[in-house]
DNA sequence: TTGAAAGCGATACCAG
DNA sequence: CTGGTATCGCTTTCAA
């Protein structure tokens, strides 16, 4: 580590490099943006004097001089579903911070699961009305060609909570959704005490994070509490009232349900249910995201842990990581590295 | 939420404050720096122009013109302790990138658990060297009050991972150890499938993260599993042979041993042990910090579970809020906030 | 192909 | 007390 610890070691700047390559402002400028017009040679030497200096440009002058603007589009599933929610108002809290910092927020609905309105909010986004854009939806060949289309307009794409690899997406922010499937499937073999059945409920088979975290989960099952075994499955489709109501029939059906793995949202159905049926007090539940209901649920017992992901990382994460791809700039892995948050009753944050 | 979406809302400028206001440029930057020498009615005119206008100013082009360096010092215990060599190596990690923008990282070693080291680093850091400090080390009234004269000589302090709240730093970086102890406790109850004896492996009396984590687990422990009992402790010193040691007399004097927490640093000890002894096989382990080498025991099944906290996450969020209060301005409470953090196998994060 | 000079939004020195 | 103006590090016309 060379920490070095000199009091005033002047960085070089332009200036410097225009002095010592002999060149003026206009021509260091010209070769530090790649721009048009200027000799192979002078090239060179503006080349030489940087490496000798070791200039590195000052951004923030930079975009001062430029004006910079940088204007960021997030499409979300128009739902009440919590965890939407969560990254909506952690899009609304950065909006005033970040229009002192040239950056405009941009925030638009579409109707969950429906591929189409995607498609057409995202062919429809222009490149001088957003730098970049963060979306938030179903996986189908017509959302990736939408995104390989923004590509190709000079659009940075992430990718949020659900990704779409085969597309050709700048980055994707958020967890490994089988890691956490894999995580909650470990919880639930060993805090469940009993051998006995497991009942999933899952979202929309439209949605990967679902179906990743679902495969993550029956591949520990099977290798590893083999004494478990995944007997039902409910669709709940994200969907409170939809989840209650087939509850009560599958737990007619199977009498010896000692773990529920909720793979999705809607939580608040399964909870409700839980919590009117004196039979299902010892079953393990193991659910996806904090929310405000999940937290009272873990709070209360009802919930024995919860996977989750940071919607304020992820929403900061996205802006930060559209911010480079504009700018071709490179991104810390680290620092946008969504972790696989697990949370008990005792490790909760504050509020 | 008013995402607004107009495509070019000029923000005002100073210059903009100037025109409205009738007076110069110069003016107007006296009374936004609150520089003396300016009439009560004319920093009321500008008010009401700033307040009329909605301006806020550009930190990037003021620290330009101010050509505005942050000097920040962090002080570490000089061990080869693997989380406080990975605190150092994210320094390092933000070293380079800070470098170009305007920020100057420094660090100093003092012995570990020695307050006098720390007090006169502290003592002889100047506001002309440093805009910001912090530190990592034990809670003792000297280092208390050489804190508090460092934040007297206009240096803003934080603290890292074991907190001085008796002292007036500016901020605290790192979890609740109490609740993480906490976690630990609920996590071994859990794990545990047998009644018996739970060994404790501390750190030392002077570090307060160690005695918070170790309230918080008894606490649990007392209330909520009964059937287990925290039967012996060892005070490790975060020194691995120190532990290996001692360990074997503990395990010849109670025959049931069936979880072992390991609150603080030394886990290499930890693990040489167990992994030497047959009999230990099924006690459950829960260790604190994801290193090189509890990853590897919490893969090879050697422990069961990790409590953590992002060294990377911490050293930024101490940067970001050293930064801050160096310049008055409030942080982001969110985003500063350091995870308790649960691994277990399934969820590590790559590498 | 190249250079001179005028900003970007704010600060700070020097006069008056 | 107040104003004019150079400057920070970089970009961007406009001419040459």
């Amino acid at each position: 580590m060379k920490l070095s610890n000199d009091l005033s070691p002047t960085k070089p700047t332009v200036n410097d490099i225009a002095r010592v390559a002999g060149v003026s402002l206009a021509t260091v400028d010209r070769v530090l943006n790649a721009r048009p017009g200027v000799r192979d040679v002078t090239i060179e030497k503006v080349h030489k004097a940087i490496a000798e200096l070791g200039f590195v440009r000052d951004t923030a002058a930079a975009n001062l001089a430029r004006r910079r603007q940088y204007r960021l589009t997030f499409i979300l599933p128009e739902t009440d579903n919590e965890f939407v929610q969560a990254l909506e108002s952690e899009i609304s809290a950065q909006f005033e911070r970040l229009l002192h910092q040239r950056t405009r927020l941009d925030l638009r609905r579409v109707p969950p699961f429906d591929p189409q309105a995607m498609v057409q909010i995202l062919d429809d986004l222009t490149a001088r009305e957003a730098d970049g854009v963060a979306i938030f939806g179903p996986e189908t060949p017509s959302v990736r060609d939408a995104v390989n289309r923004a590509k190709e307009r000079g659009i940075a794409v992430a990718t949020l909570v659900s990704d779409l690899p085969s597309s050709s997406r700048d980055h994707f922010v958020g967890i490994d959704n089988v890691a956490a499937g894999r995580t909650a499937a470990l919880l639930m073999g060993r805090f469940v005490s009993s051998s006995g059945r497991i009942l999933i409920v899952t979202g929309s088979r439209l949605a990967r994070d679902h179906l990743e975290r679902r495969a993550g989960f029956d591949a520990v099952m099977d290798n590893r509490f083999s004494d478990l075994d995944v007997a039902a499955t409910i669709e709940g489709r994200d969907d409170p009232e939809r989840i209650s109501a087939l509850l009560p029939a599958v737990f007619e059906k199977h009498s010896n349900i000692v773990g529920i793995y909720s793979s999705a949202a809607g939580n608040g159905g399964l909870i409700e249910f839980l919590e009117s049926q004196a039979s299902a007090r010892d079953v393990v539940v193991i659910a996806h995201e904090l929310t405000a209901t999940s937290r009272k649920a873990l709070t209360t017992g009802t919930f024995d842990a919860l996977i989750s992901q940071d919607s304020g990382h992820i929403i900061r994460s996205a802006i930060r990581v559209l911010k480079s791809a504009a700018d071709k700039l490179p991104i810390d892995p680290k620092q946008e590295r969504i972790r696989i948050d697990v949370y008990l009753s005792e490790n909760l944050p504050p509020q």
